[in-house]
DNA sequence: TGGTGCTGTGGAAACGTTTCCACCCTCATA
DNA sequence: TATGAGGGTGGAAACGTTTCCACAGCACCA
């Protein structure tokens, strides 16, 4: 625990008989010196285990080579994932990134923000509630910050790496109608601090419209509703007319199976489901989940490369959206013939379990 | 994109017509000042939209109120669910955290070290695959650095967040033995980079021989064959006799459960398959997965809470080890019983689904 | 021989803070 | 009326860098 002080390029000049400069010179390369002086410099530097400090060079040099990152949280693997991949990215040029979550809550966006900026961060890097009332962020844009967003759709003037939320939803709602579904409902999880989550309903909602289906319900639930399948079945028993379900994640397209079985529904003969975001394990169940697949890595990592390009004082362009596909699942098929007062409850078990289809359809770009 | 000039606390005196040491006593409240001067300054900073630099205070003051972060990857939800509950702990304490991960390659952490310590970090949280010998972490630990592991059993003198995970895997070869299982099988993955792999692999074996089982079948696979249902079911064909598997996570334990399926073996019947971490959407299965139950979140924010005590100068204690429970489910079963030459792939189809039993056993502290 | 142009060098300023120190006041006490 | 105490204040040093600038020495050319 003995604190040693810290071994400035002071020291380094000082064993190898040489200025400051001289040694800064040496060790970054960056000018003339002879090769003489350059060996001292240099051995000098090895013997006393010298390494740069980031701070002095980030105060004078004015950048810190150290990138903000705001999310919702990483305990979403969706999350984490492009958070993965945009470190990735960000390392191999020489940043290094700097993650603050705030647990879906609008102020915390604002005050994390706040730190994160004080903290000197050459860029940005955001997901939250908010982005197009945030103060903080607007200063930072006021400031000349390069900032990249992530997930969102784009806002006024910030270039945001996403997938088309709406455009997905609408293909959800024409799955179901080519399979005779009518009565179609949408399962949210953070309605109210997820433009991605309403961003899909719409798309949904709008198309159900177009297709000439009723509109669909929408059934907001909290993360405790979600977790809870006997709740969760409660609140889906007072939808019984809904024979399709969209759920906004793919966990949730998962807990909602899970609560079908507690009401003796069948999946997807009773109830279908499409989920969202393509989760990995969504193809390993015994019956493959029908979502809309993206690619959370992708994601991160064109954020991270547009935020590259303004740190490199280019134009940050917004690139265009992210390739989703659907893939279809043994949780999506036609609805159960029913007359009008069909008994759900009554109905018979399954003879052959539903065969694991897993192709591909509608790729998009 | 104008880069405006940074707001210093020298433009704050100025506009409040006093000194910077005044100025920064006010805004610190770490001082003396008279009514009317304190309103100025505090006036003057609103105006001019002032924050401190962190750089310029992490330069005088020695200390950035950074942690540095170093795990394998963000891509695995149980390294992503600890390092958002370490963040949030840190936030907490005024502390930010710098991320930053391997890809579970040795080298890479060791390189990844050496930039954290150059960013002037005050402390570190560390997951990597040779904490014992590597030398950026020595040198960190010579220099006074509190440093914190997490998942990793206890290294010399370094504190380490974590599950016993050989004790816990010896609960799972007492789970197969007490149903009958005597041929046993470990699926390993990245065995060579990952201790706790290893470690489970190690109390599992241990625990067989206890018991009187021949020793279990170690099959390693890379992530490739992992991910690759076909490939990973002629792996496991190779291992015909073994009738229980213990997976080294519960990705794996259902990716399992898909090649069996492609083997046209029955799970639990033909093959029981235990794994490790205890993953939510493990229990939201048709089949429960049988596992065993870490909390990822509560081992981040105790390696945390350890660090936090060495930043504050304190003795840095090794926490006693996190609590586990193996969980039951539907994965795991008696064997089919069977003739010296019984031949799987002729087994009859299972008439009832299994139960979906989820009730816990054995939880330990 | 005097200039010109290199190469190699080091002093010092600057980056934004905090804090030590010295100073000037004012007020109470002797 | 002197003395002391103490509150309020600002100058300046320090933290670890980089870079501007000046200067010394040297070789070359006219």
């Amino acid at each position: 625990m003995a604190q040693r002080p810290r071994i400035t390029i002071k020291d380094v000049a000082r064993a190898a008989g040489c200025g400051v400069a001289t040694a800064s010179r040496v060790l970054n390369k960056s000018g003339p010196a002879s090769a003489a002086t350059r060996a001292r410099v240099e051995q000098a530097a090895r013997d006393l285990g010298f390494a740069f400090s980031a701070t002095g060079r980030a105060l004078q040099s004015r950048r810190s080579r150290t990138i903000g990152c705001l999310i919702p949280s990483l305990a979403n693997p969706v999350f984490a994932e492009a958070v993965q991949a945009a470190q990735e990215e960000l390392r191999a040029a020489g940043y290094q990134l700097l993650i603050a979550s705030s647990n879906y809550d609008g102020s915390t966006d604002n005050e994390v923000l706040t730190t994160l900026l004080a903290q000197d961060v050459d860029g940005l890097l955001v997901t939250m509630v908010e982005p197009h009332t945030s103060a903080p962020l607007h200063a930072a844009r006021e400031r000349g910050l390069p900032v990249s967003l992530m997930f969102h759709d784009p806002v006024a003037g910030l270039p945001s790496a996403h997938v088309e939320n709406a455009a997905a939803a609408r293909i959800v709602a024409r799955q179901f109608a080519d399979r005779g579904h009518r009565r179609c409902g949408f399962l949210a999880l953070r309605f109210a601090t997820s433009d991605r989550s309403r961003s899909r309903f719409e798309g949904f909602a709008a198309e159900c419209a177009a297709l000439g289906l009723p509109a669909p319900e929408l059934i907001e639930i909290s993360e405790a509703e979600a977790a809870n399948p006997a709740i969760l079945a409660a609140r889906l028993a007072e939808y019984a007319a809904v024979t399709a379900l969209f759920a906004s994640n793919d966990f949730l397209a998962i807990a909602v199976q899970k609560a079908a079985r507690h009401l003796g529904w069948q999946v997807p003969q009773d109830l279908s489901v499409v989920g969202f975001d393509g989760i990995e394990v969504g193809r390993l169940l015994d019956r493959p989940l029908a979502t809309i697949e993206t690619a959370p890595a992708a994601l991160g990592r064109q954020a991270a490369r547009t935020l590259l390009a303004g740190l490199q004082g280019e134009e940050m362009r917004q690139a265009p959206p992210l390739p989703f596909t659907f893939r279809a699942g043994a949780t999506l098929s036609a609805p159960r013939a029913q007359g009008p007062d069909d008994d759900r409850v009554a109905a018979r078990p399954p003879s052959v379990p539903p065969s694991p289809s897993n192709d591909r359809q509608d790729r998009q770009g």
